[in-house]
DNA sequence: ATAAATTAATCAATCGTTTGATTAATTTTG
DNA sequence: CAAAATTAATCAAACGATTGATTAATTTAT
């Protein structure tokens, strides 16, 4: 097989992956047939296992696609020593926020499949490569902390249920969200010029009035 | 048929969509299937046909049920004008930590419910009475805000997303947020003693770092 | 006795997956 | 270089299992 072939190959494998993200992403995972998804993508059902063995090997496949693309990015935000603890705060909301939006769709469908209680083979795998991302953004609270960047006096914990949540909450329940806010937050544009700025602003300024080291004023 | 048969059909009614909402929780609609549903419940698959008349009969009872005693509860803490915007605020979380992780599994339901993008009879009728829950709140916002006990300087519907948005990444992600926090959230009495205390006191305490009305101190 | 409740058995439909065959492309061999 | 052997890609068909639903028979309650 030469070089030419291989491309092709990738770019099939990359369009079954397209059109599977957005099926599922409107069916849930058992909503959506292994025989829909091959034929929105006007391939053989068959394909699907040849290529990535199981129906949970293109959901799978999914993942480790959209992952991947950000989490050297995210990585590199944690591991870098030359700016502080605020900084980097600031630059991984930045990026977050701006990935999330984007990728509102896949998060949807990510959100839906996690919230099974039921563990799975399935459940299993997300939940490991969300738990890169939770661990990143642990980090670099616990660091500034330990560093006295940041108070003493904070659930770290929770923190991260805020940040990924008050994100979930937006993306996950665009009705709901729309309304509050005031327009539709499915919208490209609105996502560009106000939501993805003003999520930004809001959640720095929520962290730094929540981290921020004062000297303990009571009540 | 007697008023005690009537009660106990009505009750064999209610068990059956206690569990039935247990196991939609934790596999999804389609992931739950009627044979493990009607297993669960130790009642003959064909019962659920002849109470609800369908699988999706059964998912709508649920809400119905459930939505019936929705309503009133939150409605009295905005109303109530002998206490300040901060005790509101204090009751506000208290009630509503309680409630929601009491009926964990209906609301990771409802809220896989309205994160469909396509709007259907169900996710209006779910919207409307999220809605009222968040007018309350957002009520209460405004009012303490324009008493001075608030920040002027507050993003107050995207605070909504904060408060809402921790509370269901608490329930509706069980895996993480029992990985993030340390000890598994679906058990009931790491639920009473541990999850809600905490849940209530940080959030008390983020929104009131946030909403707090000092007088601006520079960077 | 009659109506309601419950059961086991069964239905057609659909599920994800596997199979064996075929075509096309690449490599190996003579 | 050309024939043979090998590999990869694709397909239609069928697999066994499971799905939600229904039937008809039986039990229970009034």
């Amino acid at each position: 097989m030469n070089q030419a072939m291989e491309k092709d190959k990738i770019d099939k494998k990359d369009h079954i992956l397209d059109v599977a993200e957005k099926v599922f992403a409107e069916l849930g995972y058992e909503g959506a047939s292994t025989r829909l998804i091959s034929g929105e993508a006007n391939v053989n059902m068959a394909m699907l296992n040849y290529y990535f063995g199981s129906k949970e090997g293109v959901f799978l496949a999914i993942f480790e696609r959209r992952i991947a693309s950000f989490q050297s990015v995210l990585l590199s935000i944690g591991n870098d020593d030359s700016i502080n603890a605020w900084e980097k705060l600031d630059k991984y909301i930045d990026s977050y926020v701006d990935r999330v939006v984007n990728n509102n769709c896949f998060h949807v469908m990510l959100n839906r499949e996690i919230s099974k209680s039921k563990k799975t083979d399935l459940t299993d795998q997300i939940t490991k490569i969300i738990m890169r991302n939770v661990t990143v953004f642990q980090n670099i609270i616990a660091n500034g902390i330990k560093s006295g960047e940041f108070s003493k006096d904070v659930d770290q914990q929770l923190l991260v249920a805020t940040i990924f949540g008050t994100k979930n909450y937006i993306v996950n329940t665009p009705h709901i969200s729309s309304l509050i806010i005031g327009y539709d937050v499915m919208d490209k544009d609105n996502q560009d010029e106000k939501l993805k700025p003003r999520l930004k602003t809001y959640l720095k300024k929520l962290l730094k009035a929540y981290l921020v080291n004062e000297n303990d004023n009571n009540k």
